[in-house]
DNA sequence: CGCCCCCTTGAGGGTGGTCAACTTCTGTGG
DNA sequence: CCACAGAAGTTGACCACCCTCAAGGGGGCG
């Protein structure tokens, strides 16, 4: 630790952490779908001073693991994400997977620890924000507070979601959804509906839903061989939206 | 109806909303367990101010219900509550049931409304916590603030352990978990956690832990031939906690 | 080119769902 | 107090869905 009192700190870091352009949420495509959503411009600029960029992630690197003490939350700028927890005997259970805009972290809020594990599906970037200067802000700016709560609420949600497929969906069923939604959050990013690549492997979207990787595999061959989407490696297009809609009911 | 509208007000529910003593979190037997838990007496004694009693509800009353707007967040005081969602084509799915001292409400911050219902599974009484005032508290208090986001937090580890139940277990490792997880709670509030009563139907368990009613029942009878449990009825008895776990690995 | 990982496809079996009948308990009213 | 209805819970028979195990294809990367 002292060493590094001396030694300088890599130039790429430097850059990245001090780059004015890279901290500008003024000017990042996703600030309306991001915490500091709703701003006013002055206490904008009051946010985007505590954002930390962090060194571009590679795929299969951990943004954090589980059980390690939680210092920041962070924001997807690009690439994605999946989080995972590891239950008592070892088994892994995927969580959710991150798209651009979204937050990671808040599950640490119990007890200052990530109770669940975050890593690169593929090469992603993030905004770090420490969480000791986030609080000080949240305290100064009552609507980044409220912002806080609501995206807090936004997590819940999305767990309870979850919670909803896992218990009472077939497989099938879970597989429409699946494809529905992440065709959803593409679209709100402003990419294509219809057409998107999966950044995950079967094993995650399989572990993600309570299924196996070879019940996913079957299953879009199905609704490939029935035409309703047109699938290759990990490639997507979702021909017929409303019969994926069928399915789910 | 319209004949009540002439029967004055029930007496109870005016001492109960008013009765000083109700509102003392000082003397509360659950205050730490609760929101305020830590916080020094002098704003503890904040705190309780804006602590509103409800009147008791009944089995089967709403709490709240999904979609509605939401003005507070609750507490359990006694009893105890069911809360669940309903997806697009009505099924339900159970979220989570809560005992005393627990949290209710937290998923409507999102949008300001209620993402799922919550109702009382026994006689049970509530501390309601006005939003508005709860959260310029938290502005004026930040150990209350803090204090806030780490019962949100361990609202989303519990959301997570329901989905690492529901993803990747077999029915008889569910309901074991369900009973090991409920005398773990009861423990914590100061009852036995060998022997408590199930305050849910088994058609409510069945349903928070995606089996059917009729696995419940097989499963509880089996445990029970087994001896782990004596189970009659709403009463369980735990006869082997190890053999639980083992159960559950 | 060859290895490894990811994915696909097939065959067979078990877990847990479905349907149905029956028992037990609760609450209501005569 | 009993009769009755309806809900809650139990138990059994059957079988479908999905898991398990296994083998083979295909793309990416050194």
């Amino acid at each position: 630790m002292a060493a590094d009192d001396f030694i300088p700190i890599p130039k790429m870091t430097v850059t990245m952490d001090y780059d004015p352009y890279e901290t500008l949420c003024q000017d990042c495509r996703l600030v309306e779908l991001c915490l500091p959503y709703g701003l006013p411009k002055t206490e904008l600029e009051q946010f985007e001073t505590i954002v930390k960029n962090k060194a571009p992630l590679l795929t299969d690197q951990y943004l954090y693991q589980q059980d390690e003490k939680c210092q920041s939350l962070f924001v997807v700028k690009t690439g994605s994400f999946r989080s995972f927890i590891y239950s008592e005997d070892g088994a892994e259970q995927t969580i959710g997977f991150y798209l651009p805009g979204e937050l990671m972290g808040f599950d640490a809020f119990q007890h200052g620890r990530f109770t669940s594990s975050s890593i690169a599906l593929e090469t992603s970037k993030v905004c770090e924000l420490p969480l000791s200067q986030l609080n000080k802000l949240c305290r100064l700016i009552p609507s980044l507070q409220s912002q806080m709560l609501r995206v807090l609420g936004k997590e819940i949600e999305s767990d309870h979601n979850l919670i909803l497929l896992l218990g009472h969906r077939s497989a099938k069923e879970k597989m429409a959804t699946f494809l529905l939604r992440l065709s959803h959050r593409y679209n709100a990013l402003g990419f294509s509906k219809t057409e998107f690549n999966l950044t995950m492997k079967r094993q995650d979207i399989a572990n993600f839903l309570g299924i196996t990787n070879e019940t996913v595999s079957r299953l879009l061959a199905e609704l490939n061989h029935q035409g309703i989407i047109t699938i290759n490696r990990r490639n997507v297009k979702i021909n017929n939206m409303d019969s994926l809609k069928v399915i789910v009911e």
